[in-house]
DNA sequence: CTTCCATGTTAACGCTATGTTTACACAAAT
DNA sequence: ATTTGTGTAAACATAGCGTTAACATGGAAG
């Protein structure tokens, strides 16, 4: 799944902030180098090529909007992340470093569980943009949601839109229970009423077309998708 | 030729809120629809198809979590930015908020610049690569934009401007479903309303011309090109 | 063994989304 | 002015999706 773990370089001049940072982000399984001042921020930079900068916006020798601004300049640093760490809590600054090219801008104090989670959804995102198909992959299964198509080994089916909405959902959880009422409201909607044995044929169709089964019956509670 | 507007989805109970979020944002020149509670956003938002989604927590009929929730599952939704905008401010909500899939969190009161801001940023860090006019060959088929032409095997098909923009648009992306929306908005423009056949019949006229049938109808979805 | 309930199975059918054709306004070309 | 072609609308035709209803099955409880 995942080729290398991603690399964070965090700059700032208090060593406590890069020490609780750090170890918080090292956790999460990212590769992390740290800066105490500009400069050294610039140059490491250009060593490693991290995939996600954060930067103190109040640093010796070459503040965090100007390391910022310097990087963006380089082909090599105009996609990679930036996010602002700042005790300047107003809001000029805030739109000032989102304007300058950042990703996000949180401030200080840090929690470092907030700062984690903003930098794991920078990194969803990012994922999801590479790879462009969010495609669901299990064993010799794919479904992929942007071409509307399922694929086993190699081979095409072709399922109706219910019949892959209902797929789909299972299957983004694999292993997971659907109650019957989850998926009536999650597929059909909340508003929508139909009788009791409408899900039970959608799920019979699948079967069939999918010819391998891939979803399991938990008799009086609903369905799974199996891995 | 890629000039549209992004598309916003906002869902506020608060009509002071809908209005300032949307004069503001309507400003920067995105396209705005507003929803005022959780069902209305999830209806809309399966009509329009948002490119961006922001979100109140704390509304009527559905909270904005319970919104991110279900279009999440959805695969049409699986790329839309989402944003969460909420008076609460405590750590776990925020954190509750991102991995629950989006992309941003923005406290109340809210400074509609910072908002603005943060929009901004989410919609450079999406902007693709703006692709040059290029030919595309696809098979034996080539579609060159430049000259408005397409051969097959060697044979020009002459097309109309219309029927053309739709292939482009489709043959760039190839085995990517487009919406009937989706169409509509990139071909004819968003203010434009054009009756329900009009697409069957260009893309009617577009099969008939080719001879090979390039184009996949998804029922209830869309079209895509086929590879 | 019988009963009961949840789900599987099948066929049939209405309805919606799309296909198809024709017509027409309008623009461009001749 | 005539011709030719494009884009859209309107009026059908139609396939197959989504649903229902009726019946089958199987397993758990008694």
């Amino acid at each position: 799944m995942e080729g290398r773990p991603m690399r964070i370089l965090i700059a700032d001049d208090e060593p406590d902030i890069l020490e609780i940072i750090s170890y918080n982000l090292g956790k999460e399984g990212y590769e992390i180098h740290t800066a105490k001042d500009g400069n050294e921020a610039i140059e490491l930079a250009k060593q490693i090529n991290p995939d996600l900068i954060i930067l103190d916006v109040m640093m010796p020798r070459k503040t965090g909007m100007e390391v910022c601004q310097i990087l963006r300049t380089q082909p090599m640093f105009q996609k990679t992340l930036i996010i602002f760490l700042t005790a300047l809590s107003d809001e000029a600054s805030q739109i000032k470093g989102l304007e300058f090219g950042a990703d996000d801008y949180v401030n200080k104090p840090i929690s470092p569980k907030v700062l984690t989670s903003r930098v794991n959804a920078l990194f969803r995102r990012l994922q999801t943009k590479v790879s462009e198909d969010s495609s669901l992959v299990l064993g010799n299964i794919t479904i992929d949601p942007v071409k509307f198509m399922v694929t086993i080994d190699g081979a095409d089916v072709v399922l109706a839109k219910k019949e892959f909405e209902l797929l789909y959902l299972l299957a983004a959880k694999p292993g997971r229970v659907f109650l019957r009422n989850e998926i009536l409201s999650q597929v059909w909607g909340n508003d929508v009423i139909v009788g009791d044995r409408t899900i039970d044929v959608h799920i019979r169709k699948i079967r069939q077309k999918m010819g391998v089964d891939c979803i399991t019956t938990v008799k009086g509670v609903g369905y799974k998708f199996d891995v």
